[in-house]
Order: structure tokens, then C-alpha cells, then sequence
DNA sequence: CCCGCACCTGAGAATGATTCCTAAAAAAGA
DNA sequence: TCTTTTTTAGGAATCATTCTCAGGTGCGGG
């Protein structure tokens, strides 16, 4: 895992440009993430980092996994931010998702909707749609985006 | 909306046509959800839901917008399903995410990373990446498809 | 190398969304 | 209509996540 190796050589550097200390608590939760292919969870995370920083709490993890999340260093597969929320099936389109105030906007463009997928997954898995979301950041997290909110 | 109309129109013929009694909850809660432009929650539309059927409790809303998202007439916009899953944010992949399950799947395809969008809702977004849903069933989950489990 | 201070963490309580349980009500369908 | 199966209301229970705050720590300046 090259790719690995040199995520976490970067990682105090990426810390460091957003104005985030670096500690040691911050590096395990990335590297815990980092190591794993399971798409873990926080309790996940807060049992493999125990392995190696046992006094640290679930806290620290929740917090530090939205932390890394709003710089972009880790993605939240499952974008299970606050509430679940809802919209009927209707005409595909897709999303704008801000990663500062978790806003979702919905964006109808024609021309991501004839997305040609070859059949991922030799068959094995019937897939009936697509959304795509667009990832970044709206006009107002973007001048702050720096330093993430607390919320 | 003509989409709305026909959509209400199909939908007891939908919900029988996967086995699910037609009730009149279950159908002011695709009504709520079908005229609501913001991405309600569980909890707005419970509000709404309220007005034309009093009586309807939180428990009811939250197991039909489960039942109506596995059947696949509502989307959860926010997946969020369970706990919240991470991943770090390395080379760009995308996800096939089973209705039935909610497992989760990596897809690497490269050709799906080289998607263009002009530039969305007037340059006041500003996109750092995107990711790609596919939903559908999984093959565990296909063959039971006509009846949503409860979990 | 030491200080000061803003930023972080640990521990556990508090919150709040979601799920579960059960008796009663409503739908299905013969 | 009668019987069977599914669904609902209501409320308790669960459990992931957030909050609070006292004590610790990274780190830039001296």
C-alpha cells in the first residue's frame, strides 16, 4: 500500500495547513481508518485505535472522525449526518452535499443521467439506479472552510 | 406536478404488486413525501402526515419510509442507515449499496472518474469531488425482493 | 528550552432519533 | 362475511451521537 505509506507521511503536514494541532489521538483514528476495507463504524474504529491509545474515549472519536471529515481527509460513506431524510423515487437527479453545514441541494443536470455503467460486479448485483454526489463546499462554509465549525 | 399525480395513481398498484397491503397510512405517508421539496425528515413528516390522518403514530412513519425505501419508491437521500460508516478519503471509488441490506460495496471503474459537469448552480458551489451510488439488490437480497424484510 | 494559551481530550451524563413490543384494528382473499 | 395475515398505535426501550467541563497538550514566541 504505497498509497498508504504516504497518506499518513502526509497526514501532520495536512493537519497542519488547516490549522489543526497534531495529535497523536488524530493519527490513530486516521490510520484506524485508514487501515481498514470494511467501511468501518465509529465503535469500530474506537475498538481498533484502543489497541494502540487505550485511554482514549468514544468522544474523541465521534469528534475526531467529523473533524476529518469536514477537511475531507476521511469520507463519511453512508453521509449519516444528523437525521435521515427523504424524497420519492421519481425523476433520477442528483445531489450537491456541502461539507461544512451538511446542507444537500439537489442538482438536475440531463446529461449525468445516461451514465453507461458496465455491469459492476459480474452480475452478482442488480443495480436498479445511480445518484451522484457532487461533494464540496457552499458560499458561505467556503470563505471558513480552513477551519471546520463545531457545528 | 404531472409526475405526482400519476404517481399517487400507481401507487396502490405498486404497493400490491410486492405483496404490501394498500393502507391509507402508508399512502399519506408517499403523499407527504411526494409533496415535500426539502428533504424531509421522519419527524416533518410525521407533522404533515398528522393533519390528514390524526391518529398515525412516529413508530408507522418510520416503518413505512423504511418499507417504501426497500421497495424503492422513496429514496433516503442521506443513507443513513445504522451507524455511520468511514472510509479515507484515498483514490476516488464509488459505492453499490443493496436496498435490501444496506451493505455497502466498493466499485472501482475508472472510467466513471472522469465524469464532466459544468459547473453546477452558478459557480456558488464549489466541488472538490463526487461519488457515485449504485443502488439495487445484491444477490441475497434479489431473490427475496417482492417482500421487504423487516430487518 | 521554557511559557502561555488556545486547542484537545477523557469520562460520563444527556439527548434524541430510531426501534421494539403488544394488543387491537384493518386489509386480503376465499 | 369469516378467517388469516398484515399493519397500526402507543409507549417503553435502545443505542448512536453529542455535550459538558475539568484537566492535558501541541505549538509559536521569547
Amino acid at each position: 500500500m504505497r498509497d498508504q505509506g504516504r497518506a499518513l507521511e502526509a497526514f501532520a503536514g495536512a493537519c497542519r495547513s488547516r490549522g489543526l494541532s497534531v495529535t497523536h489521538q488524530r493519527q490513530a483514528v486516521y490510520e484506524a481508518v485508514l487501515g481498514s476495507r470494511e467501511h468501518p463504524d465509529a465503535e469500530e474504529i474506537f475498538r481498533v485505535v484502543k489497541a494502540s491509545v487505550p485511554t482514549i474515549s468514544r468522544g474523541t472519536v465521534y469528534r475526531t472522525l467529523e473533524t476529518l471529515r469536514q477537511v475531507g481527509l476521511v469520507t463519511d460513506v453512508s453521509r449519516a449526518r444528523g437525521t435521515a431524510r427523504f424524497e420519492a423515487a421519481l425523476e433520477p437527479h442528483h445531489h450537491l452535499v456541502c461539507l461544512g453545514c451538511n446542507k444537500i441541494m439537489d442538482l438536475h443536470d440531463e446529461s449525468l443521467n445516461r451514465l453507461r455503467v458496465a455491469p459492476p460486479v459480474d452480475g452478482a448485483f442488480e443495480v436498479t439506479g445511480y445518484q451522484i454526489q457532487f461533494v464540496g463546499y457552499c458560499r458561505s462554509c467556503r470563505s471558513r472552510k480552513t477551519k471546520p465549525q463545531s457545528r
